[in-house]
RNA sequence: UCCGACUUAGCUCAGUGGUAGAGCAAUCGGCUGUUAACCGAUUGGUCGCUGGUUCGAGCCCAGCAGUCGGAGCCA
């Protein structure tokens, strides 16, 4: 019994073969008089297998009208091709078509837009670019694990349905099985959330950091990996209401251990996917972004630079740059700020700590001067903030301080302060936009383009 | 959510008040170890929706919807 083998294992034969078994989609078909080239493509690798079918097959006929989008199963000899474009190609002795595509197939053999291949994401990873990008978003999700489980770091899982609507990261998702249309109230008129499954009111995890927290202070360094969801009516091309989210928390660790964590997990990550992915990176920078291999480069090549909050502030007020919003101590950084530092001044990323207390959540650990804490966020070009992180505030009573400062309820967040109270340790920790990632990665320019089936606001498709 | 642009054939687009167009795709035929092959023919449209102005609207006006770009929020 012959055993199928993928394109990528065939296009990769060190030798011909006497009888090869491959199994695909129709990309392409050129007819001759007496036999027809068929391009196969079964997502292995970007790259097509080249079909030839002779019209001596029993069933040249059916063969001869394959169309775009058609699935096969090609019996053959793998013979070097004569062509110049592949090394290798396959004299077909059997083709068992599946199933032949209508003619409204959506994909033709053209390039299409972004635009229209979101109105048929569940048919666009069957196209190079989107083929590639998925195949990229694997062994990525893969490198991020490497490079934690490498390194000794737990993978732990958070929960996606939280208790607590106070986690400070953005708007959430509502979770529950009340009848929406006559929820039971209460007698001021309120809705009755006792008699909601979870008895209170509950929703999907905006961040896994608070959990993490905890598992890093019994296992030392952790990391999680999974969806998070924000219910933000952001329309960007950088946020979507579904992402995935890394985040990594180190016990014993300080703000300059988090920056050195951060900066090498971005560039190991890098380095893998450029090796792994090698044909499907070359085709996002030829077709996507021709900058992509310089940046990639530069990113494998060089150290990131560092530099303070306030050291940022004086090099944007210094450039002579007109900024939309003038760089002043104490604004929080915006898009156009961030990207001057990466793309303009330093040309490679930037990562900025020790922000002013103000702009930053109530965990972080508060320094010495008492004005700003020890938060750090990592700029790359194009995309601006990849991640946020910073060492987390471990002093029991001033962690109580801040979130009485800030208005919220002690009582929410009495499991989060045991950790302070039992064995506290400095820590830190950060998070990372996985689908920021892979737009840095691929040169990508829209979140809803590396992410299989996208949920942005106003739609909900697939 | 705010500002701006766009919405015409399956796709990508042209068409600035007077009988709806091109390229590609598809279909049919030809030719060729071809490379998103090539050549010829054919098919294909309620011009986003609703209303208005006008003798006449794809084109002008208003509302709505969707998409895109930028901003905010952030990952």
């Amino acid at each position: 019994m012959l055993r199928r083998t993928k394109i990528v294992d065939l296009l990769k034969s060190a030798t011909t073969q006497p009888e090869v078994l491959a199994k695909g989609w129709v990309r392409t078909r050129r007819d001759s008089k007496d036999f027809s080239f068929i391009e196969i493509n079964d997502g292995s690798c970007l790259k097509n297998l080249q079909i030839i079918a002779q019209n001596n097959l029993p069933n040249y006929n059916e063969v001869k009208n394959l169309s775009t989008g058609s699935s096969v199963a090609v019996r053959g000899a793998l013979v070097e091709s004569q062509g110049g474009n592949q090394k290798y190609e396959v004299v077909a002795e059997k083709i068992e078509i599946y199933s032949l595509a209508p003619e409204d197939f959506p994909l033709q053999k053209k390039k299409h837009s972004d635009e229209y291949l979101r109105t048929i994401a569940h048919l666009r990873p069957r196209t190079n670019k989107y083929g590639a990008a998925f195949r990229v978003r694997s062994a990525l999700s893969y490198a991020i694990h490497k490079f934690f489980q490498e390194r000794g770091f737990k993978y732990v899982h958070t929960p996606i349905i939280t208790g607590s609507d106070c986690e400070g990261a953005g708007e959430m998702f509502q979770v529950t099985t009340l009848d929406m249309k006559n929820p039971p109230r209460l007698p001021n008129g309120e809705i009755d959330y006792s008699q909601d499954f979870f008895g209170k009111p509950a929703h999907l995890t905006v961040s896994g950091q608070l959990n993490g927290e905890m598992y890093a202070c019994a296992l030392g360094d952790i990391y999680t990996f999974g969806p998070t969801f924000r219910a933000e009516n952001s329309n960007t091309a950088r946020h979507a209401a579904e992402f995935w989210m890394i985040e990594p928390e180190m016990a014993f660790a300080d703000i300059h251990d988090d920056m050195d964590l951060a900066e090498d997990m971005v560039r190991y990550c890098v380095k893998e996917v450029m090796e792994k992915c090698h044909d499907d990176i070359e085709l996002f920078s030829k077709f996507v972004d021709p900058t992509l291999m310089d940046t990639l480069n530069t990113i494998k090549n060089n150290s990131f630079a560092r530099i303070t909050y306030t050291e940022a502030i004086e090099i944007m007020k210094k450039s002579g740059k007109k900024f939309e919003y003038e760089p002043e101590y104490g604004i929080d950084m915006q898009t156009e700020h961030e990207r001057y530092l990466a793309e303009e001044h330093f040309k490679r990323p930037v990562i900025v700590r020790d922000y002013p207390k103000e702009i930053k959540a109530f965990y972080m650990r508060m320094n010495d001067d008492n004005k700003t804490v020890a938060a750090m966020d990592v700029l790359v070009p194009r995309i601006g903030e990849l991640i946020g992180g910073s060492q987390r505030e471990e002093r029991y009573e001033l962690l109580k301080k801040r979130i009485e400062e800030l208005g919220m309820h002690e009582e929410d967040y009495s499991w989060y302060l045991d950790s302070r109270k039992y064995g506290s340790v400095p820590h830190a920790g950060f998070g990372l936009g996985f689908e920021r990632m892979m737009m840095l990665l691929t040169g990508i320019a829209n979140i809803r383009d590396v992410i299989p089936f996208p949920r942005t606001p106003k739609s909900l498709n697939f």
